[in-house]
DNA sequence: AAATATATATAGGACTCCTATTTATGCAAG
DNA sequence: CTTGCATAAATAGGAGTCCTATATATATTT
């Protein structure tokens, strides 16, 4: 389209696009962090540490939020001072410490989940249920391919777990199979964060994603 | 899928994936702007004035930065420090200023636009050309959902503008018509920020979007 | 003209976020 | 086994985000 005024690639509005409704996002997170007297970097390393009893180094931790170690650093420190976490010696190496969540973490983090939906998942309900899977899937598909790069850490989703079989079935609703649960399900139940995930080898990686791809 | 152990809905993991994305987006974002010696909240306040002569009220730039009040004018001073903005008074109401670019200004955001394409954008190029399309149009309607909910401030959206007419051509890959460039036009270039945005006024925007939803 | 509403600015404080550097291990090679 | 490089985290120092509450100046309404 040379005759709109505009330059601009689908990439870049699509990235445009993802940035208004971060936006959006960020400032639920405020309120739903505020409501439990955090902030929301706070909130997101607490919910990062749900489900990892072995909890996590300072490392991952700066990883995951995409920010660097002394950041990490800062944010944990703020933690503790209010309880919800506590550091751990890890045995197998001296140098570094494990970040886990004390109960009093843990009651914040349960108190808060499950209520407030938000308007951006508001706005997600607006969508049709084909265009929620579409979607859904889309953003597997460039999580994955950020993970491929090193541009994000691994994350803990379906398509990078040993457990996951896809077009296991010919059922067209429920194509895909866990063998953690030893179940079927569907496109839109992929987990993009599930706590029984565990990371398949690159082979096996690999291979689970041709199978995913080509559908 | 209550067979598997966690909980949620799609729309929930919608929200985790567009967060996860959102994260390496902030990440770029703090890359580019240090290029430019700024970090990212005043970029994207650079970015909002751009091709805005009349320049913006402290009040939306905050609301477009999803942040308070005393926080926009606190990162306005931090550029007018770097002599990159200027607030001119209001004609219209002595309160209000409006804040506006300088020369400086301008030619920091043209010496950055353009360069580095970021991983997120490799990430959304790794999808098919329909996949994007589909992405780019979920987008849309979740950004004018929240519109419509006064969620965000007015995007500067084709489906707000009043120089939109969706479906105005049987041709497929071109049904769109802008009266602004009278020129016909596809999904994939709806655009999210054009500049020569004017907003519809309620009656057309509701006419204009049901025609756009119908397809 | 008084009361109310609105646009910014100020004050005060917690914390994020960075880079550069230090400290304590870990690990590898001579 | 010790010298030397690599790595995990902490510390130091500093700019700036971001909040709430409040003050100030102007609008607007009654």
């Amino acid at each position: 389209m040379e005759t709109m005024k505009e330059p601009g690639s689908v990439n870049h509005r699509i990235r445009e696009g993802l940035s208004r409704i971060a936006t959006v996002m960020r400032n639920e997170d405020w309120n739903r962090a505020k409501a439990s007297g955090l902030n929301p970097t706070q909130l997101s390393i607490l919910e990062l540490l749900e489900g990892r009893g072995d909890g996590l180094t300072v490392k991952e931790i700066a990883a995951n939020l995409g920010v660097s170690q002394p950041t990490a650093t800062d944010s944990i420190a703020a933690l503790e001072r209010k309880e919800l976490v506590t550091k751990n010696s890890d045995g197998a190496d001296r140098r570094a410490v494990k970040v886990v969540m004390t109960p009093k973490g843990r009651s914040i983090l349960a108190a808060k989940t499950g209520s407030s939906v938000g308007a951006a998942q508001d706005a997600v309900g607006a969508l049709a249920n084909a265009e929620q899977e579409e979607l859904l899937v889309s953003l597997v598909k460039m999580i994955r391919h950020l993970q491929e790069r090193d541009a994000i850490p691994i994350q803990r989703m379906c398509v990078s777990c040993r457990y996951f079989t896809p077009y296991a079935h010919s059922d067209a609703v429920r194509p895909h199979h866990c063998q953690f649960v030893d179940a079927a399900f569907g496109q839109r139940d992929l987990r993009i964060d599930c706590r029984e995930h565990e990371t398949a080898d690159p082979t096996l990686r690999a291979a689970t994603w041709n199978l995913f791809e080509k559908g």
